[in-house]
DNA sequence: CGGCTTTGACCTGCGC
DNA sequence: GCGCAGGTCAAAGCCG
């Protein structure tokens, strides 16, 4: 794999799901264990570009199409694809957007209302409206790599170890919940998630973060009894076999019901209400169209506005 | 009183 | 240019 795109950590699951790969680059196999319990789909990428290594595996762009060829898989390996995340930010990407993460989070709109009316005074001193505005345009923000995965939970806001300060919310469109916004309460950390309940399965909660922890996970205040109580499915698992420059977020170890996996099922098509593949056997499949988070996600990656994905829910 | 949520206003990007 | 939607700000209020 090019040093130009992100490290992938990819999940698959084969229909007697007794086996999981895991791969960066090169494939490493794990033995079954409780990491096939993620689903996450992430944007993360580099000039738009997001793929594992051809030669290895599908095309993560053609993935995230549908356009996926697995003609090369046997029969009995054909992938139901359930989970895919997005690694380490490569040295490259720094060099495409700003150079430091102060600034990076100047560009992705993190100043304050002051130090932004101060900034535009200062752009705006010498030079006319339209050429800040063409500036801006140049420099368009680099966004932060970002996981989103979905749990079955009543709760909205699940305990990951890390503390949040809410800093907004937002109606959905053609959604009866809405996005809540937060950011993590360390100083100077700049990740956010991203809350919402799914409107089409209400059980479900779409959480998407963003950007990577610059310190570990905060002591419990006192009296913060969520670790204590967090259900067995929110503990963090060992970590796996991972090679020594690999990395894998802690936040991100969220263990999902392996009966709740949402997946995506890779075979090529246009249709939306197609039949699903028949080697996934008892499953029950939904329509799981794409507003909100996973719009937002998908339209911030590589896939066409107008193309259908389809997403399902294992059961 | 500190930390957090709520919420209306504001900013920005994008499509038409 | 306008309108819409997503994202963010920040003052006010709540709570332990």
């Amino acid at each position: 794999m090019s040093e130009e795109f992100n490290r992938f950590y990819y999940h698959q699951t084969f229909p007697d799901d007794d086996q999981l790969r895991n791969t960066s680059g090169g494939a490493a196999t794990f033995p079954h264990s409780g990491y096939n319990t993620f689903t996450f789909y992430t944007d993360s990428s580099v000039n738009g570009q997001q793929m594992f290594d051809p030669t290895s595996y599908v095309n993560f762009t053609d993935f995230l199409h549908g356009s996926a060829d697995y003609s090369s898989f046997k029969d009995s390996e054909k992938p139901a694809v359930e989970a895919v995340y997005g690694g380490e930010i490569p040295a490259t990407l720094n060099s495409l957007g700003s150079s430091s993460a102060s600034e990076a989070a100047e560009d992705d709109g993190y100043l304050n209302k002051g130090k932004k009316k101060k900034k535009m005074a200062e752009d705006g001193e010498g030079s006319s409206k339209k050429e800040v505005k063409a500036k801006k345009k140049k420099e368009k923000k680099q966004r932060e790599p970002r996981f989103a995965f979905m749990t079955k939970s009543e709760v909205d806001h699940l305990d990951d170890g890390y503390r949040w300060r809410k800093y907004g919310q937002k109606a959905v469109k053609n959604s009866p919940y809405p996005r809540s916004y937060y950011r993590c309460s360390t100083e100077k950390c700049p990740v956010k998630k991203r809350l919402e309940r799914s409107f089409i399965d209400t059980s479900i909660v779409i959480t998407a973060y963003e950007g990577q922890h610059n310190h570990n996970q905060p002591a419990p205040r006192r009296g913060d009894m969520a670790g204590m109580f967090a259900p067995p499915s929110m503990l963090v698992p060992p970590l796996p076999q991972l090679q020594e420059n690999q990395s894998f977020p802690p936040e991100l170890l969220v263990q999902i019901p392996h009966q709740h996996l949402y997946s995506y099922n890779g075979s090529s098509t246009n249709n939306l209400y197609h039949q699903p593949q028949t080697l996934i056997q008892h499953q029950q499949f939904h329509q799981f169209t794409d507003h909100g988070l996973l719009q937002d996600i998908y339209n911030s990656s590589c896939v066409p506005k107008q193309q259908h994905r389809d997403f399902h829910i294992l059961q």
